[in-house]
DNA sequence: CAAAACATGTAATGAGTTACATGATTTC
DNA sequence: GAAATCATGTAACTCATTACATGTTTTG
């Protein structure tokens, strides 16, 4: 059975300075996007559940400067699951779903030259996104160079550099081979 | 907007060879798990949904041998639907959700045994992944050796197996990194 | 005779996205 | 004054999984 890390991704984010719904957000669209995606959909109910479970805390902040906003802190049951749920073992190997493939996996139907230009597309897609792991690393580098925390973000990020750039190398050498059929 | 292309990758499926729910169920598993899945759940009810929108015609068959069966094959309107879809651009890259790059980004706090632990893990998966790939390559290989659509099939596993090679070469440079602290 | 393979389907549930709804404050 | 940013939340909907429900035929 597959268990909900949604959870386990906000309590996360609870520890590293991120204490808003809109701040959460914020932090895995930015730093984690490469891996983890979330919607206020998401954030608001769990955060209300995490309180009910014992596992966070809220206080209403009154600012003046800005909107108001509810503050979360992890509780240390809060803590414990966290660190419980990392000891956990691994589920299975993520089995992305993929567009392209799936459309390459069917491209008899097609033109050499409409399969050309799905593979040219993928391939700047591929690099727009290499560019945004790129960005996303220097900023890691520049606002938290003796962070604690830092040195296991850019383990991630470089697992996201490398699975793309292999995309790329594939995608080269799969456009060169069907080229010299045309 | 995100299109929904389940019912494309049934019709797909439709042109080569595969005509009831069984047997869709049966190749996506086998030939396209790398990138694609699907469930009975899914299968049966757009198989129904096809017929309705006059993409597919049913044949209900008779078998002595077999409990009787329901055959779909693709009407031309189901042809041009397949088609168009695979002339159409692609949507943005999948972003998959991952477990371990999650784990691994709030590994701090964890022991750094348990954050090896961790990744030993998820390297004897890719290994296994890496073998059900070659798996199917040999399959295919051996299967249809001088089918039009085996060439397309064989750039979709090279993707698999190359971004897992990928993923494989982080996971031990990664270990190495961490070991170093201990 | 039991298990595996063949075969079809529905209902409940879960996870997540998107649209909707609201409002303060700041910056241009 | 408009747009951007900060801030919180709900309801409807979509997509997909899982459990349920049933039945035949073959193979060991």
């Amino acid at each position: 059975m597959a268990t909900n890390h949604t959870k386990y991704a906000i309590l996360g984010v609870l520890t590293i300075g991120c204490r808003t719904g809109y701040s959460i957000k914020q932090m895995i669209d930015g730093s984690l996007n490469h891996f983890w995606k979330i919607s206020y959909g998401q954030i608001y109910p769990t955060l209300k559940k995490l309180v009910e479970e014992g596992l966070a805390s809220v206080k209403e902040q009154t600012q003046e400067d800005k909107p108001d906003k509810k503050e979360y802190s992890l509780t240390s049951d809060g803590e414990k699951a966290l660190r419980d749920w990392l000891a956990e073992p691994l589920e299975s190997v993520p089995k992305e779903k993929n567009e392209l493939l799936l459309k390459l996996f069917f491209s008899r139907h097609q033109s050499l030259s409409t399969t050309l230009h799905l593979l040219e597309q993928y391939k700047k897609q591929l690099k727009e996104v290499y560019a945004t792991y790129e960005s996303i690393e220097y900023m890691i580098r520049d606002n938290n160079p003796e962070d604690v925390d830092a040195k296991y973000w850019l383990f991630t990020l470089d697992y996201g550099k490398r699975t793309t750039v292999a995309a790329l190398d594939w995608c080269e050498d799969t456009i060169e081979a069907i080229q010299e059929e045309e």
